[in-house]
DNA sequence: ATAAATTTACGATTTATTTCGTAATTATTC
DNA sequence: GAATAATTACGAAATAAATCGTAAATTTAT
């Protein structure tokens, strides 16, 4: 099983992972298909990244039945925070509040949104 | 000037960058010796680089003297905005929020901090 | 002015990533 | 069971990124 220190997922094998987090369980056709929604891509290529992926255990496979059928093993939420981790490391001096004040400014929010974050705040500051 | 969509420094070229944004100016000597703070290179290698970043135009430099002087091309704040919208779009689903719950949840801020993001969606509130 | 040191220029190599063609395999249809 | 279709395996090419050695140019020190 891939540590934190294992996981940098290249672009590519990112917009896999997304598509295998919302599916749960995907085959490469079903894979490919969700990506050509966003994107130009060659079957055999969507194919040979997923068995890349699958060599550097980024992703699980049945291939029991002949179409393989592929899982992200990775969860989602683990990803996030590293990868949230490292930019404010490298892109915000290390300081999530930065990266939060910029998150709030420029990409709008919702008021019931806002609301959320507020609440979450609360449960901080009681800590 | 680069446009936004220009804006694709790799993980190499954001050190650098950090390390301009940090100095001001800087020549590629104290580049390098703030580089090897954390990490091992060679001169030429950070050389070369900041040569690259020079052609795609990623900083600018005066050359009018021996030591050549660089400084980034574009702000830090522009970066960082740019940057996190994609990472918003790729690892969040679009929800600027989620990404804020996950970097507030995960990555500890100090009351003060939790004070200014309070304020700030205050006032976003108002808008 | 010569030698030593610093810096840039340039090219080459290595490694990673992305892309895709073709062949082999397995399943499905007629 | 032969033909068709779908899938995987494999290798190779194209592109991008990172690394570094060597030579040339310039500056500084002796």
């Amino acid at each position: 099983m891939p540590t934190v220190k294992t996981i940098k997922p290249t672009e590519s094998e990112l917009e896999i992972l997304q598509v295998l987090w919302e599916k749960g369980t995907a085959s490469v056709r079903e894979v490919h298909e969700e990506l050509l929604k966003t994107k130009e891509a060659g079957y055999t290529t969507t194919l040979k990244l997923m068995q890349i992926m699958h060599e550097k255990g980024l992703v699980k496979r049945d291939d029991s039945v002949k179409t393989h059928i592929y899982q992200a093993a990775l969860s989602k939420e683990k990803t996030q925070k590293h990868l949230l981790g490292k930019m404010i490391d490298t892109l915000f001096g290390g300081s999530p509040t930065q990266l939060v004040i910029q998150a709030l400014g420029n990409h709008k929010a919702s008021a019931g949104e806002l609301e959320e974050i507020q609440k979450m705040i609360d449960n901080l500051k009681k800590q």
